[in-house]
DNA sequence: CCTATGTTTAACGCATCCGTTAATTAACGA
DNA sequence: TCGTTAATTAACGGATGCGTTAAACATAGG
């Protein structure tokens, strides 16, 4: 009941069967049926799956006849990686100074390209 | 039933109270009691979340007389970002020539610095 | 229209999650 | 030894998650 943004996401990323759909879009966009192939479950249980992503901002939908196409949307993703990031020192040594060095490039290229 | 370790990496982060509990061990370690006191909820439902924690690797402990010390454990938080990289080129248009940079800098260092 | 195809909704069962309070365990210390 | 403090386990209730099958809906197309 508290469903903050980023309960929802990682909630969405919690099933292997979400992550695998995801990974099928990564590979371009596919429909419901397509997206159920590799799964050995019906037909029902994929469309909550796709409902969950969606309702996460994962996924967005769009319908052309009878077919309902789902293209992978990587944004949450990158507000959970966000999130984790304020622990990445803890786990890599190095990450202080690559990420200020990253920094460097990263405003000197657009510098270079506005 | 599945209970890859993704998803229980996952599933502990979907939780708004065990990534506070997370956030504050990032400060240092400290007791169920220290880790209680900011939320409104009973001792025995944070030494759930701190069971869930545990069994996810994100946090190790440690007892010292009557008290239970948690501390930060973030390899599984390598783990998940590990995952959520793959999709990193969907949402980092700049990501592989900047980790092509990276990766020399670190070759670089590494042979500077052995 | 009627039917076939793709997808969703409805209704249900079962397991797990998250919280509670009460009881129990563990260890310290007067 | 007895009481206090720290934490966990037990037992329960309600909500949510994930699966199923059957029914409904939407659209193409003869």
């Amino acid at each position: 009941m508290a469903e903050d943004r980023l309960s929802v996401i990682f909630a969405a990323l919690a099933d292997p069967t979400r992550r695998g759909i995801l990974a099928r879009l990564a590979e371009g966009d596919a429909t419901v049926s397509e997206l159920a192939e590799p799964f050995a479950i019906s037909l029902p249980a994929i469309s909550r799956h796709l409902k969950v992503l969606e309702h996460a901002g994962l996924i967005t939908r769009s319908r052309s006849a009878q077919w309902r196409s789902s293209s992978l949307n990587p944004e949450p993703l990158r507000e959970a990686t966000a999130w984790m990031e304020r622990y990445r020192q803890f786990w890599d040594a190095n990450f202080d100074r690559l990420d200020a060095h990253l920094r460097r490039i990263q405003a000197q290229t657009e510098r270079n390209e506005p």
